[in-house]
DNA sequence: CTGAAAGCGCTTACAG
DNA sequence: CTGAAAGCGCTTACAG
């Protein structure tokens, strides 16, 4: 039960018969130590074993750290976005009392000229840590550049691009989301046509679509399964546009088992099917937004995939947090699982 | 960008007109302040927005907060209490730079005597709050009794005794989690027979084990399934008596379709399934445990309803720091999702 | 290159 | 009942 006090920067000092600043300055690497006395006090920090207290080192260094978020506003179209921004927030609200905080930097993302001045906001704030989605991955180059220039970390959540230094990248396993989609089908019929639809959005990167496609695709393959996949394009347009198109898809479809939305654009799809008389469609899709909690309680969606978009907020501010203020090592990359949501589950996410 | 620094102890202090100790007093509630010079300093408090410095507050008071942990000891059997005390752990890890220390006092859960050891160590250590799963309740009152007088608080992690004033619930929907396995059967067939089969462990609540098989039976009955179900109890001896029973019982059921395990000994069934020739059983049962990663790669265990162990022990940690170290009001129940492991995602988890 | 001292926002004896 | 002062483990000018 000794609960014997861990070594202080004084112990340090005493021990290597310097002063106490002079320690400090080795800690930190600071300039103004000859060689000998570094040497020597970093002996002494291994023997004794130190460990800064970085709540004192906080409270002495008085200042307020903060973390600057870029994200999409949330639109009309799509309340995705939101979700990320609420795990910032919570992670915020409980990391409120250390000297943390946040700083929103959103755009309109269809309006080149918003994010090309939230860019430049960024690039003249003084914060501390970025949190951003590398989407419009063009644009936003330079912001990167930027970033690296000035040892600024950020952290990308939704998806990555391997060749940029971020501090961190949070994602989600896009291709293995296929093919659990692909097995899932598999749990509810073993022959027939899926048709993998994907309903055009601004936000969609192409290489996302292809590999989550890729992924059901090589799952049928794989599994030498019966099930034959077809897949279309719709441009997002009107509702009745896309009604008109879906019905004329389908119609060359005459063994249509499941469809497969490889993107969170599914409630289109859901409320179609849910006017449509007919057998039973079974219905895969991304992501739990508010605007499908009423087709996946009806059972008009059976599985939408997840990938925590919320947690994904929550995690990156929580690793810069750890990073900047605590100064600790992180993660070079988090994998988010794969939840499946169904009209039994979803309540609880 | 003002970084308006808020107002500290001094400040109210000053406007107050009284010295610092007096208010540190005020906020702590301790004796020996004037009613009169109370209500002045309350009234400033009030006024400048004061919000105590935890980090400044924890320095001071100079003192390690100590969180014990009673929990069984991972056992032969079964893996599963080493995911909430991993979960812990981590917990434990992230927090150690502020002034928190993990004691644990972990029971063998078949030996009473240990159990009741374990007991005595907890009601007579000075640890600051307890972690506590509330299975063997009978023996454990006296210990509630002692954190209750002792205002110790104590959070029950796995499952719940409504009666108790726990600090904190965290349980899983053990009733949908029935009623969510009976949906996952209904996408794999529409008719036939289930068997639900309770595989007896010490460690079982029978309450618990009663819900999630309601589940089931109740969302049969809602749906109007054809599907029937059929309960059997095996007490839980040696592999050769396994194995004979459940032949026995499947050879009363040629219509089985699927198994459901109520708890997390499905390994016993997949490894007979797996032994077994024959036509598709569709098996279902709890907890992503080491044990289960063979047949649910294999195919053999379709699906795992997993109530996150490790993250219940991980919440219960912080939500204990968070209300004995940063003095935070806590929520008095978290109940966790259910989430659906399959093969394709459980590399995830 | 090195050190003594003030200060971060609190708590805790101690004195009155 | 109230206050002045030392101290928690650091950082930051400032002086030499």
């Amino acid at each position: 039960m000794s609960q014997q006090k861990s070594a202080g920067i004084k112990d340090v000092a005493k021990n290597a018969k310097v002063a106490i600043a002079t320690v400090d300055r080795v800690i930190h690497g600071r300039k103004g130590v000859s060689e000998k006395t570094r040497e020597k006090v970093l002996k002494v920090i291994e023997q004794i074993g130190f460990k800064p207290n970085i709540m004192a080192s906080n409270l002495a260094k008085n200042k307020v750290f903060v973390i600057g978020v870029m994200l999409p506003k949330v639109s009309s179209g799509s309340s995705y976005w939101e979700l990320p921004l609420q795990g910032i927030i919570k992670a915020q609200k409980e990391l409120n009392q250390y000297s943390v905080k946040m700083e929103t930097y959103l755009f309109d993302h269809s309006d080149i000229n918003d994010i090309r001045k939230q860019i430049l906001n960024v690039i003249n704030s003084n914060i501390d840590g970025l949190i951003i989605t590398p989407k419009f991955a063009d644009e936003m180059k330079i912001l990167f550049q930027d970033c690296e220039d000035k040892d600024r970390p950020y952290v990308f959540i939704d998806s990555n691009i391997p060749q940029m230094n971020s501090l961190c990248s949070i994602q989600q396993p896009l291709y293995d989301s296929g093919k659990l989609a692909a097995e899932l089908f598999s749990y509810c019929f073993n022959k027939g046509e899926i048709l993998i639809l994907h309903l055009k959005d601004p936000m969609d990167t192409e290489a996302i679509i292809r590999l989550k496609e890729k992924g059901m695709v090589d799952y049928f393959r794989e599994t030498n399964s019966s099930i034959l996949t077809r897949k279309e394009v719709l441009s997002n347009s009107e509702k009745t546009n896309i009604d008109k198109s879906i019905k004329k898809i389908m119609h060359d479809m005459p063994d249509i088992k499941g469809i497969f939305i490889p993107n969170s654009k599914i409630k289109h799809i859901a409320r179609y099917l849910t006017e449509k008389k007919g057998s039973k469609i079974y219905l895969i899709g991304y992501d739990l937004l508010k605007e499908n909690y009423e087709f996946i309680d009806k059972g008009v969606i059976d599985f939408l995939i997840c990938s925590k978009p919320k947690e994904q907020g929550y995690r990156a501010y929580y690793l810069l947090f750890e990073y900047v203020v605590l100064r600790k090592e992180v993660k070079k990359e988090v994998i988010m699982p794969l939840d499946i949501i169904t009209r039994m589950n979803y309540k609880f996410y």
